[in-house]
DNA sequence: AATAAATTTACAGTAGCTGCACATTCACGG
DNA sequence: CCGTGAATGTGCAGCTACTGTAAATTTATT
């Protein structure tokens, strides 16, 4: 489940070009069904696109297109959910000095952006799903399906930090809670990404999203609203 | 659309016991569809259920099932999204004393449980979206569908306290951020109830959540993690 | 080239969901 | 009480997503 590791290259998302026909077969279809889905949808619009549509486009049999994708929306997200890298999450854990929520976030952002090597495939599927308030909604989920596994990362990081139970009786909690703030500010972030068109620079979105969430939560959550912002 | 206020009642969600012949039956056959998708579910199994077994059990076609409820899905989310009644939200525009977050998740609870005046109902209903993922996914679905609506509550609430877009502003901005750290903490905090079987105190579990957010961001997020908890 | 394993495809079938036309039921004024 | 219109219930035909299965085709291995 977890093997297939790269043998050469470092990219996680490659088919590699050696790794034999099959695989990049494989890899090829799987990538001309991705592209069809996205090329239709902005031809029709999303909601007339059906699978058939994407089959005949791609060249490929419908029972063919749902061997690739358990549903049709999967299509559109892409096949591959973003999973960081074990570097990344290695330096996750270890730490570079900032707080858990804004290298969290800042790691699943670089997953997201490397499950698709091709740029304008990624500007383009964003878009869609920005706009799809359907796909939209499948992307939240699959971020939700994630979050046992990056709590798990979360709480790696804090006994790497020497907090353990003993310290911190619900640090489970704690590290869950992470994640779920994470999603929020990606959430945003995207959101917001989007409605830029993408002209902004994304590090400085989600700087300006974990500001916010610092001036909500900044003081006390149960005396007072939050005061004026300090700075910029 | 807002109409169809009460007359007498206060009650934001009965039917009334007059309001006509027609209207009872109405709330009877949807209350009765609802009952039945969540017997059938905890009888077979949520994945065994199909529309026409509720339809079977709650002896209506399926075209009349399919004109109470868009989905199949909705009919054992319940039809009634959680929408705070109007004085609800004017007390949360006002203000107890409390900080936005808290108040938020509160207010969001309230009309949760306000949506289904049968506990039993409610609480099987909740049981069951616990435990199955595709009903989890469709709940947060809808909570993010109400995040516009609430974003502007949140917004007459800093308004009400002299912050507009003069004094800060990414006002704007920070009011969805706020809905977005609302969800995440009833997310938590519905898990949590679930968890525990429903025995904990609602209110503990949330205020438990939101001492965790605060706990994480507490500290300037970018400088360091969240040191120890300072009590409790 | 032969065999095994992976991939593709056609075909049949289930289930969610919709439009439409028609029957039934309730509301309301005379 | 009756007739009329609006709301609601239902049957039916049809589209689309999705699945199981078995047979065909392609790639890997020896």
């Amino acid at each position: 489940m977890s093997s297939s590791a790269a043998s050469t290259q470092s990219t996680p998302t490659g088919p590699g070009p050696d790794e034999g026909l099959r695989a990049r077969k494989r890899a090829a279809t799987q990538a001309a069904l991705e592209a069809a889905a996205i090329s239709q949808a902005s031809e029709h619009g999303y909601h007339h696109v059906t699978v058939d549509m994407i089959c005949e486009a791609a060249q490929v049999s419908q029972r063919t297109f749902f061997n690739y994708f358990a549903t049709k929306e999967a299509a559109f997200l892409g096949a591959s959910p973003p999973i960081p890298s074990e570097g990344a999450v290695k330096r996750f854990i270890t730490g570079n000095g900032g707080s858990v929520l804004a290298e969290l976030v800042l790691m699943i952002e670089s997953a997201i952006v490397a499950s698709e090597p091709d740029r304008d495939v990624l500007r383009a599927r964003r878009t869609l799903i920005e706009n799809t308030p359907e796909l939209f909604s499948s992307e939240i989920i699959r971020l939700a399906e994630l979050e046992d596994r990056l709590a798990g990362i979360v709480l790696q990081r804090f006994e790497a930090r020497g907090r353990t139970e003993a310290t911190t009786p619900d640090i489970l909690d704690e590290a869950h809670m992470v994640v779920g703030l994470a999603v929020s500010i990606l959430r945003f972030a995207m959101r917001k990404a989007s409605e830029s068109d993408y002209s902004a620079d994304p590090r400085a979105i989600l700087r300006h999203a974990i500001g916010l969430v610092e001036r909500i939560t900044g003081v006390n959550p149960f005396t007072t609203d939050a005061r004026e912002p300090r700075r910029d």
